[in-house]
DNA sequence: GGTTAAACGGGGAGCCGATCCCCGCTTATT
DNA sequence: AATAAGCGGGGATCGGCTCCCCGTTTAACC
């Protein structure tokens, strides 16, 4: 009656209070990863999650682990975000580029600044949990993009790497911990101006060319084959 | 014949080579400051500056000190293009809103991102040399705006504040040093789409209000004071 | 060109803070 | 109530940043 049920749960069965504590931990981690960048010290998430320090390090073996989980957790959220804008897109009444500053607004709530580390080398890119996500992610913004281009309501002259970039950029707070108290406020009002950049008709002339994902992720994988031809050598001679 | 010369130099004489590799440290520690906050190492800073570290020591007291300087020559720096934006929108055949644009792209290459310092707690906003050069700032670019704004080509519902920090968010690097090799042309892309959105006539309503610098300098204030009462109880109680 | 002293560079001691482990206690599960 | 998984705090360890010391270089002035 019970044998299968508790068989399974003998193996994956976390206590609840050890599956809350997790969560904690996690989304205590997106904050300062959006704060302090990927470095931020562990104790102090520990701190603000409001577990003991030793509880993070046995969930997570190392920075690089928690950093990966945090990186999955906020890019699954914010495809589920993209997911739902495309719903309210193609809705009878739906303006696509209404949708799409929907989304941006909510991805800055989810904390998207929290993807950075992808960009940088805090993250392996290669990790194929990592790599489906981030695909997944691409595919809903740049479905949710389309939309708002094919109506005219989006310049023609910009790709998700644009838009995801400088979501990063404007969402992460200045150096200084709390600055400004309502830093929040500030951020959406400077994502509102910038997406009123990004309406059609445009209004200048964009130096440089479209950002596609692509290029990000060829950037990446040259550095990710420098690093693995570094440790490789540093195998080989010791 | 010699002795006023003499000894006024005798004075104020740092030797040549002193004088530049003071410079150079500066422009060095500002490279960092802009990408690492103002807590990057200062051996790394002599080291991209071509120095020894006992040289950054020797010129500078402490770390806040060489913030401070930084700080101060940026800001000058910016002021200055500030005024040139002004007297091309002054003259004849200059469009006020075209100035501004130069001016922004002109502030993104002096690294006005290193003036983060100033609105977090890295630096004393008391510092009379700091706040006089601050105002400065302040000054010529709200003269630079009103000058747009007058013109009917700038949006009437944003103010200086929103325009610094927005420019100092998206300057910012990545965390993870030379994540792209072309960042720079992706900072000058999302530049230009901000500064279509800033243009007349505003294509959205905006979130909160205009963030004038009164605003950002109160704030300031409030948690200067808070800290100088902090320090001076912490004397009374020693 | 020689002299002088300011300035420099590298190496190393001291120190702070982050990481990670250990052990007695708490608490969910049955 | 029994049991063991999970927790929290304290402390050893270690790496990196700061800052000083001293032999050498180099600009400045005769």
């Amino acid at each position: 009656m019970e044998t299968a049920t508790a068989a399974q749960r003998r193996v994956t069965r976390p206590r609840a209070d050890a599956l809350r504590n997790r969560e904690r931990i996690v989304t205590a981690a997106r904050e300062m990863f959006v704060q302090q960048g990927s470095e931020a010290p562990l104790d102090e998430i520990a701190r603000r999650a409001g577990v003991g320090n030793a509880t993070v390090y046995r969930h997570f073996a190392d920075r690089g682990e928690l950093v990966h989980h945090v990186v999955l957790y906020v890019t699954d959220r914010v495809t589920e975000l993209a997911a739902r804008a495309i719903e309210a897109a193609d809705a009878e009444s739906g303006s696509p580029f209404e949708a799409l500053r929907g989304f941006v607004h909510a991805a800055v709530d989810e904390r998207i600044g929290a993807l950075c580390p992808i960009l940088s080398e805090a993250v392996d890119p290669y990790h194929p949990d990592l790599r489906a996500a981030r695909i997944r992610l691409e595919d809903a913004v740049e479905g949710l993009m389309a939309r708002a281009r094919a109506a005219g309501q989006l310049r023609t002259d910009i790709a998700v790497g644009d838009l995801m970039v400088a979501l990063s950029q404007l969402t992460r707070p200045l150096p200084g911990a709390g600055c400004l108290v309502d830093f929040d406020q500030f951020v959406h009002r400077h994502l509102q101006l910038f997406l009123d950049g990004l309406t059609a008709p445009a209004r200048s002339e964009l130096p440089g060319h479209a950002a596609t994902l692509e290029e990000l992720r060829r950037d990446h994988d040259e550095r990710g084959q420098r690093r693995a031809r570094r440790s490789e050598e540093g195998l080989g001679q010791k």
